[in-house]
Formats: C-alpha cells, sequence, structure tokens
DNA sequence: TGCATCTTCTTAGTATACTAAGATAATGCT
DNA sequence: AGCATTATCTTAGTATACTAAGAAGATGCA
C-alpha cells in the first residue's frame, strides 16, 4: 500500500469528530493547499494570497491597516510585503499626509492578475461547498463566525 | 490607542464573510492560542497538543500510524516525537513483531497529565461554543465534515 | 525650535509543518 | 542465504506566522 487510501484518511478524519478545533485545522489546511495548488503556477504563494486578496478589495492603505484587516501581526505583514514587492506585485510609497505611513498600492501586473484569480477563489469554494445548500453555507458562516466572535471575548478577558 | 479595541477586530473578521477559508482560518488559530495559554504552565506547546491528545486515546502506535490518524506528513511526526520525548512525555521501542517499526507509548507523567489537561479541551470547547445549543454546535461539525470530505475528494481528484 | 512621544516598520529568534531526498534496517522471495 | 524490495524514520531546506525588542522618523506640545 504505497499511500492512505481515500478510506483510511476519512477515518483519520472521523476520528475528530469531537474536536471542533481539528476540524476548523482540517477545513483551513485543506481551503489553502488547494488554493495553492492552483495559484502556483501565477506566482502567487499561500501566504501571498491573503495579502493580494485584500489588496483587490483596496490598495493604497498602511501595512498596519494591512495587519488589521488580516488580523496577522505588523511582522509577520512586513515579511510577506516585502516578498510581494520583489516579486514585482505591489510598491510602497510613503503617505504625504503622514510620512511615517508607508502605503501599499498594487502594480498594474497585481491588478491585472485579479481577473485569472479571483475565479479561482470561487472554484475552491465551490468545490468545498458542493452537496450543501446556499441556506446551508449561510448558517455554516453565521455559526463559525460567532464561534470566532466567542473565542475572541474569551482571549481579550483573560487578557484584562 | 494602544491596541485595536473589541469592535475593530470584529469589523476586520466580517470583511471576510464570504470566505470560509478565512473564518476557518481564525477558528484554528482562535482555539490553539487560547489552548496553548492554557496548557503552557504544563509544559505542552501548541504542536505537541494533537500528539499527547492522540496517544491518550491510544499508545504503543508506530510513528506513520500516528501521523495518519493525524493528518500529519511522518517528517513532522517525528520532529515533534522528538521533542515531546526530551520533555519525558513519550519513550519508543521497537515493534518486536515488526522491527522496522517504532512504536511510542506515554511515559507514566504524560499519562497523568491527561487528567490535568483533558477538562481544558472541554473548557475551549465550551468557550467556543456559547450560546450555541447543542444541535447548533453538531450541525456545524456535520457541515465541517463534509466540506472536509468534499475538499479531500478535490484533492484525491486532482492527483490522479 | 527642541525634545519627548508616538507610530510605524524592521530585525532576530522561535515554533509549526511542509516537501524532497536519503539512511536504516527488516522482510520475504528465489 | 543472499539480495531486492519495502516500510519506516531522519535530515535538510523552505514557508508561514508568531513574540519581543528596537530603529527610524514624524508629530506636536512646551
Amino acid at each position: 500500500m504505497p499511500t492512505s487510501s481515500k478510506a483510511d484518511r476519512t477515518a483519520a478524519y472521523w476520528a475528530f469528530e469531537d474536536s471542533l478545533g481539528y476540524l476548523a485545522r482540517l477545513v483551513f489546511r485543506s481551503f489553502s493547499m488547494l488554493r495553492e495548488a492552483k495559484t502556483r503556477e501565477h506566482g502567487v504563494s499561500a501566504g501571498h494570497w491573503p495579502f493580494l486578496r485584500q489588496l483587490w478589495r483596496e490598495d493604497g492603505v498602511s501595512q498596519h491597516e494591512l495587519s488589521r484587516r488580516l488580523v496577522m501581526q505588523d511582522a509577520t505583514t512586513a515579511v510577506a510585503l516585502r516578498g510581494l514587492e520583489k516579486e514585482g506585485l505591489i510598491h510602497r510609497r510613503v503617505n504625504r499626509r503622514d510620512r511615517r505611513e508607508t502605503l501599499v498600492y498594487l502594480t498594474p501586473h497585481a491588478r491585472a492578475l485579479a481577473g485569472t484569480l479571483l475565479p479561482v477563489t470561487r472554484e475552491v469554494q465551490a468545490a468545498a461547498t458542493r452537496g450543501l445548500s446556499p441556506e446551508e453555507v449561510e448558517r455554516l458562516r453565521g455559526l463559525l463566525f460567532r464561534i470566532v466572535a466567542n473565542l475572541a471575548e474569551e482571549e481579550f478577558s483573560s487578557r484584562c
């Protein structure tokens, strides 16, 4: 048996039916691996994707603001953006109104990539939710969000 | 403003309402960060936790079998187990029936930790699902599992 | 204007987990 | 018994993302 069969893997997943944390880990990892497989050929890695995606929505924002929107640390953002800049996907400019800030802009190339890569999200999303009704997907999002909110509050209160 | 307020962070989360992948990332990260905060004082890191947890269910299994059950790569398992061994949480012994295998056993210390640390899972789980009915939690697990299964199939078919 | 303050960004070090490639050692067929 | 095969485990290198600490530079009050 060269690799584990699909039935084997499914059995492994069921072993965690009692843990939402593990299920979330599997969902997250499956999503990003599948997406990376589809975006790699365009020179976009798993780590760059969230930044690109957010910048397609709005660019010309500061690194700190970008970190906030992606719920990332400033250090993580700084390292990732260095990579994106080296790939020619972004360029940075000092904010004239507050020259402490560096504003991040997409290059024309990165902007054009949106047309190619945004459908990828929809593809992955469609594959992931195959067999689920729109109502079920909506319910899932709602439940996930309530969990995120619960845990954020927990973390918040344990800090104070 | 020293750190972003809770309202700020909630706003950031909502920016991803359309992406199950991001919600899963947030859920996974929130879970493991909160759990790590609670287990660190017992010398158990986020990376060691899954192995310990699986071994509490059953130890005396090979490293490869452990990898399979946790959906981890063998290399990842090998590195993590080296750490667990150094911490005195596991020891390894050659399988007599097939001496190519190394079987992994919990130490008495690690076994005793279960009593202290298993309640932590339940605590985190309870915090995460606060305000959700048992039916909603069950429905959430079912939906997440269907997504994992969908993505596993996708990955499987794209490999062949 | 000058200096303290504040924001923003970067560097350094660490943890987790991946892939690829190879070492090791037992198994089992001829 | 010998040797090819196989399973298992390890090493090396890379990617992602964290925390802590600090540099750099702009702001704004005295």
